[in-house]
DNA sequence: CCTAAGATGTTGAATGGTGAACTAGCCTGG
DNA sequence: CCAGGCTAGTTCACCATTCAACATCTTAGG
């Protein structure tokens, strides 16, 4: 009778998706970052942009920027002061809230999306989506839906 | 007729997969190193470990470590000078080859990996693996295994 | 009210990552 | 055999991220 429990390791197949899931993370962001690379852009910056640019009146007040992004409030104000150096946004104070700031898109901002938004659409196609059927894209989504709701409900506990 | 191409956005699907697959690796990346985090180990340091101590006697060339581990040359030996620092790992020259240097695990490092180990493990299953049906995993499989490819194909290019 | 606890955001120091310049050793063709 | 170009790895200067300390404002309880 064993006294430890002993580990579940991974079946060969588990970890050889397991596996496939990493790389392709990795080999996808590296991918993306060297497309946006051209535009001056980060994909950290992009993904600012998007949020804003899809937010109401183009702004958002910084926690939840910081919450949609997942990124510390102190990495987003790190960032957000790049930006705002680059004339990308700006901050601008809250009315209801004087603590509070928000992020807003500048008119050079949304230009640059407008601009770069196709190149990183065809990107993103390029190197992930036209490479899977439509039923594997289902599968995909599928797969993935409920990790990322019991990820998200892991987020900010013990 | 359109003077120019107009741009292939991404359907409802496609976004959706796509916005999901992105955030489950965020997530991910973050449950992940968090539940290392307790044993003094980054994501990085663990991986490293891995790919020591699978490697015939347990020590890589650099180069060869930065490839499997998509690093540049740069970043990995910042990383091994860490990790030498707090004796996971020591470096080791070349007899065939001068300019080369080995990354041995040390007795200390293989002893962390052995104590680690079951509970990444147990974190990769109950994150990611568990919550995939057998069905759903080689689906996955399948969906991303010719991404990574492709991926693979495009590193180092122009 | 007034105070204490909590929320919002910034700052600064310390650590980690990047990219280019560099050192050293290998290898090939003339 | 030796000059040039190539490969391995490090270093340096600069940028990005983290973490803790802080300033400011809000809100709830007494």
């Amino acid at each position: 009778m064993e006294t430890e429990t002993a580990t579940h390791w991974l079946t060969d197949a588990e970890q050889c998706a397991w596996r496939t899931h990493l790389e392709v993370n990795r080999l996808l962001t590296y991918q993306l970052e060297k497309d946006l690379q051209p535009f001056g852009l980060t994909i950290n910056d992009y993904e600012i942009l998007v949020n804003l640019s899809e937010s109401d009146e183009m702004r958002m007040r910084m926690s939840d920027l910081a919450a949609a992004t997942l990124q510390s409030k102190s990495r987003l104000s790190h960032q957000i002061t790049r930006m705002e150096n680059a004339d990308l946004v700006r901050r601008e104070n809250c009315e209801s809230d004087r603590r509070g700031l928000f992020a807003v898109l500048t008119a050079h901002g949304l230009e640059t999306m407008r601009k770069v938004s196709p190149h990183h659409v065809a990107s993103v196609r390029k190197h992930f989506i036209d490479l899977l059927s439509p039923d594997a894209l289902a599968d995909l989504e599928t797969a993935l839906k409920p990790i990322a709701q019991h990820l998200r409900g892991q987020r900010g506990r013990p």
